[in-house]
DNA sequence: GACAAGTAGTTAGCCTCCTAACTATAATGT
DNA sequence: ACATTATAGTTAGGAGGCTAACTACTTGTC
């Protein structure tokens, strides 16, 4: 992800207008801004997350088979809800099991396949982070109110709807 | 980045409210739209500039340099405006000079240091991808009024400024 | 002027992600 | 029934990020 530290200033920017004069200024504060602020604020769960010795990835491969009625999933499944690759499914899955926080059972009916189970382990992980992760992000997102949210929200979903014309 | 493909329903977090009480399911559900969103768009940026053979830590650096008056900076300067490490300005800047978009001046005075500089070359890259770039983020954006943007960013920039609750 | 401390940049090694290729198994079509 | 095609998962190798340790040089202090 652009960090993006340093966003341009408008001088700067009036520069680049005047080579390039397609630019819309505004609108490119906006976008960077929303780049911007959407990396730190994952680094920051990046870092939340560390402490608990968890990374963001194996956290949320808990979290999605603490969803499941049985606690079970697959990795390709788990891949495609992650929006990872199965490759590297893989490789989370294997961190998770040697640290007994999931279990791969075999398929009797298809050999290919495992079924991934959040262990006993694993809930009790989630049990540990994720009142604590709730309790931070009400209080990152209380600076706005719930009006707001709802605003903020219904914007970043038409951007994202958007989001095609840009390719 | 996290990717959260499959962002959690209703249901699935009344379920998790139950055994987690102080969820906050709004403030939840914006706070992961908002990461979703940032790292989708994030994506397609990438994409983009793949076309032209450029990453988005190469891409930021041509950027970077082009806002200097002499077209000239130093890695230290440019690995802490890009936010990236200094090793890993390294990088960049090797891959940026083998392809003869930078090159890696000494300094006279202080024989520690390199200044970079933005070649004719790169600065050719820059005029080929820069109109497109900014052409698309307009047509993006422009799913927002010039309001709903100036109301957009003013959220971001009081999450960003509130990010410090979450550590 | 010498020596300690600080600074600029690189290297080494690790992490997580990716794609492409591979193995094993299952499903399908003639 | 057997060959082809599809699917599940893993492995191999590459990219770009990180931190920590290193080299080379400069600055500051006694």
């Amino acid at each position: 992800m652009l960090k993006l530290k340093d966003l341009p200033d408008s001088k700067i920017l009036t520069k680049f207008a005047e080579r390039y004069p397609e630019a819309n200024i505004d609108g490119v504060m906006h976008f960077l801004t929303l780049l911007r602020v959407g990396s730190d604020l994952s680094d920051v769960l990046d870092n939340f997350l560390g402490q608990y010795g968890l990374l963001q990835g194996r956290w949320w491969v808990l979290i999605l088979l603490m969803r499941e009625q049985d606690l079970t999933s697959t990795p390709s499944s788990l891949a495609e809800k992650a929006g990872v690759s199965r490759a590297t499914m893989t490789g989370l899955i294997d961190g998770l099991d040697k640290e007994g926080l999931v279990i791969r059972v075999t398929d009797v009916a298809d050999r290919r396949k495992f079924h991934i189970k959040l262990t006993a382990l694993g809930q009790a992980k989630l049990d540990e982070v994720m009142p604590e992760y709730y309790r931070r992000v009400d209080r990152l997102m209380s600076i706005l109110s719930p009006e707001e949210g709802e605003v903020l929200t219904s914007m970043l979903i038409k951007l994202q709807n958007n989001r095609d014309v840009f390719k």
